[in-house]
DNA sequence: ATACCACTTGCCTGC
DNA sequence: CAAGTGGTAT
């Protein structure tokens, strides 16, 4: 029976087998951490722990999915009553269920970043607000931090320091529009991402009978990549746990790459602070990668100051070297990736599923792309643009919502006037005014424009008739199945005779891409592992699509995407491209160190993503906003360890000054640098434009710092009294010097 | 009300 | 380079 978890080593078992109180779990990449998850729940249905108790958390509904499958096959039960997803399908699905106590029906919408900006945009142009100062975008990520740091519109407004903030922004209105489109949300019946979150610390926090219902519902709780949960998050299983405190999380600090969106790093190593009966447990064995790409990642993870410690080791083979690619431009850079591609397919017989190109950003993908088609080589792009992000989508997806909550105003705006019907912004703007005046939902006024305002005979009739239809949408949604009304839906709103009458390749395109979505709702009401097959089930589904959701597997072709879409994946063979300076790590990101730790864990994820051979590429021009320019290699590259690098062979292109060899040496590249620097440190001191020294008002006593002549040392003293401060450094080539701190370039060496 | 064109703006990452 | 905006002609 349990014979199971002789797959598993010591460590691993024992995080599968201790299902009792609070379990950390550091799992360093590629310990099978999902495998201990997996093993976990299933030990908890040996034990005949009921499933419907249990409640997983995924970071991606694929991963949820691929567990819940190898889940059934380890105890060859159904595991359809076990609440396994990411945390916003879970919460969402509990906000259905009890978002009626906080005012909220059951139907409520989910507005996308997209239908979060619009509004906002229309907010700040109703308060009057300079929209250059006010991008909706700014906005957004503020009210998106405050949600997710748990601050009420009116808290924010309260506090000062978010005042301050806004004011030194130039945005001190800031406060108001969160205020106010919090409001018009909740008025549109509708949630955005953070809300699901968010609403749901509230539902727990305000209305304790339910709380208490899913505290005692749930017994166990399991998280999945914990490093990447926002205080949100950790909130919500925090209540949830509070009685039976059977809560693990697995996780690995050092690939935490989510700060953007209110991940923190802390909820992992705090951890024990709020559970001090914690049983940490490490799993350190890589099972993935060879050994030279364990120690590549492990050489460069260590130049993070904050990270739990942990040792990352494999028996595995040794490997190739870390393969270096520099490129004169981006085009040139994603010709070699497909020729080496290409290369090593013919080579070793290979499928093209064996391999994935990794990219800081996803308009990188132009120049692979094309590089790709121009070689033969099929791939598959994952995130980037999804399917139901283009325009014709989201076109027909407006009246879905539309049919399934009237009140959704983003929805109203998208498709009350498309196709043509004669209602341009000037109708629209006297009804969303009405709207706002009698502070009703657009809908209503849309329904009975005129009990609120005075309209032309024939704009009242376009509204009434349009409203007709969206209630006929809406009896159908309730009635039929998803595919029946979004199938009546597309004919009856003319959107479908518009894109067929459109003879332009594109129009042909959007027809295609309609029928595409209408085989979607088809195959979503044919899968019986869905219960529910109601349009308004269809649509949380397609809301909450995270990457990698759509890509399939049957097709042999090379996977792109960027690390963040790749975290959690795995390839025999890796090409990170794009290793420059200002694009990897971002030039966004280069201010603080916090932000330059985690662009070098998202690296360390790049790394960690190869099993055989990893290959790094760098162009030293890239086409930016159109125009050509100058790349420096990245830092990261110099951090890795350089052994490691496969190695200048002096065989081919020897002596050149341009090598005809595609696998260019990065070392040489790097001597040559060296060399440069050397001869411009002895006319000018220091002018290299890498070495940016730190602020010496920061260098203390006891820091390992980095001189450029001088290398690595520590400091031992620091002379305050002496102007400019005198200090003694130590360094590990020379010995004991004696510096002027705002004299000597120095920063700050993290190790 | 709408269609089209010149002009500006910005390329992180994503539920 | 490409999406989005604002102005003008119809």
């Amino acid at each position: 029976m349990a014979d199971f978890l002789n797959d598993l080593n010591d460590k691993q078992r024992e995080g599968a087998t201790q299902t009792e109180g609070p379990t950390l779990i550091i799992a360093g990449a590629g310990s099978g951490k999902t495998r201990v998850l997996t093993y976990r729940v299933a030990q908890l249905m040996q034990q005949d722990v009921d499933t419907f108790r249990i409640m997983c958390l995924t970071f991606t509904n694929k991963a949820a999915r691929e567990m819940r499958e190898r889940i059934e096959k380890l105890v060859g039960t159904n595991a359809r009553d076990l609440w396994m997803g990411t945390f916003h399908s879970i919460f969402a699905r509990i906000l259905r269920f009890d978002g009626n106590r906080l005012g909220y029906e059951s139907n409520f919408t989910i507005y996308d970043v997209e239908d979060s900006k619009s509004l906002l945009k229309s907010i700040i142009k109703e308060l009057n607000l300079d929209d250059k100062l006010y991008k909706p975008g700014a906005i957004f990520s503020r009210i998106s931090s405050a949600k997710n740091s748990l601050i009420s519109p009116q808290a924010y407004q309260e506090d000062p320091v978010f005042y301050e903030h806004d004011l030194a922004a130039r945005r001190p209105e800031t406060g108001k529009i969160y205020q106010i489109y919090a409001n018009r949300c909740f008025r549109a019946n509708a949630m955005d991402f953070d809300d699901l979150l968010y609403q749901t610390n509230v539902l727990f926090r305000d209305h304790p009978d339910i709380l208490h219902k899913y505290q005692h519902r749930f017994r166990y709780l399991l998280i999945d990549e914990f490093q990447d949960t926002n205080i949100s998050q950790y909130l919500i299983v925090k209540r949830l746990s509070a009685v039976h405190q059977n809560i693990c999380v697995v996780g690995d600090d050092a690939q935490s790459i989510y700060a953007f969106r209110g991940a923190d790093i802390r909820n992992i190593l705090n951890f024990e602070r709020d559970y001090p009966d914690l049983k940490t447990i490490k799993l350190e064995q890589n099972y993935r990668s060879t050994q030279n790409i364990v120690k590549a990642a492990n050489s460069l993870i260590v130049h993070n100051r904050n990270q739990l410690h942990k040792e990352v080791w494999t028996s595995n083979a040794e490997g190739e070297k870390i393969a270096i690619i520099k490129a004169g431009t981006d085009s040139e850079e994603a010709r070699l990736v497909a020729t080496s591609i290409f290369e090593q397919r013919n080579l070793h017989g290979l499928p093209f599923n064996d391999f994935a190109v990794l990219y800081r950003t996803n308009a990188q993908s132009r120049a692979l792309e094309e590089a790709m088609r121009r070689a033969n080589i099929r791939y598959r792009i994952i995130g980037g643009l999804s399917f139901y992000q283009r325009k014709e989508i989201k076109d027909i997806i407006a009246y879905l919502r539309m049919a399934v909550n009237p009140q959704d105003e983003e929805a109203i705006k998208r498709s009350i006037n498309n196709p043509k019907r004669g209602l341009g912004n000037t109708t629209m703007n006297k009804v969303l005014i009405a709207s706002r005046a009698h502070d009703v939902a657009v809908w209503e006024v849309v329904r009975a424009p005129d009990k609120f305002l005075k309209l032309p005979t024939r704009t009242v009739n376009v509204l009434e008739s349009y409203a007709t239809m969206i209630e006929a949408f809406g009896i159908a949604a309730k009635e039929k199945d998803a595919y029946t009304v979004a199938s009546l839906i597309a004919k009856e709103s003319g959107l479908v005779k518009m894109f067929f009458d459109d003879d332009t390749l594109e129009g042909k395109n959007r027809y295609e891409n309609v029928q595409e979505l209408l085989n979607a709702t088809r195959e979503f009401v044919d899968n019986p592992d869905n219960e529910n097959k109601k349009l308004s089930d269809f649509l949380q589904e397609v809301s909450l699509i995270t990457s990698g959701d759509e890509a399939s597997e049957d097709e042999d072709a090379v996977t792109m995407m960027t690390i963040h879409a790749a975290k959690g994946l795995e390839f025999p063979h890796v090409y990170a491209v794009g290793m420059e300076e200002e694009l990897f790590p971002s030039s966004r990101m280069l201010e603080s160190r916090e932000d330059l730790e985690e662009e070098r864990r998202l690296f360390y994820v790049a790394i960690t993503r190869a099993k055989q051979r990893l290959t790094l590429s760098y162009a030293l021009q890239r086409y930016m906003y159109g125009n050509l320019r100058p790349c420096e290699p990245s830092r990261f590259l110099y951090e890795l360890e350089p052994t490691l690098l496969n190695t200048y062979q002096p065989g081919r292109a020897s002596g050149a000054a341009v090598s005809r060899d595609p696998i260019t040496n990065f070392i040489r590249h790097q001597q040559e640098r060296k060399n440069k620097q050397n001869v411009t440190d002895a006319t000018k001191p220091i002018q290299n434009k890498h070495f940016q020294p730190d602020d010496y008002k920061e260098i203390e006593e006891d820091m390992r710092v980095e001189h450029p002549k001088f290398g690595i040392g520590t400091v031992k003293m620091i002379d305050r009294n002496h102007t400019g401060r005198r200090a003694l450094i130590d360094f590990d080539k020379v010995g004991d010097k004696t510096l002027i701190l705002s004299f000597a370039k120095l920063r700050i060496h993290y190790e």
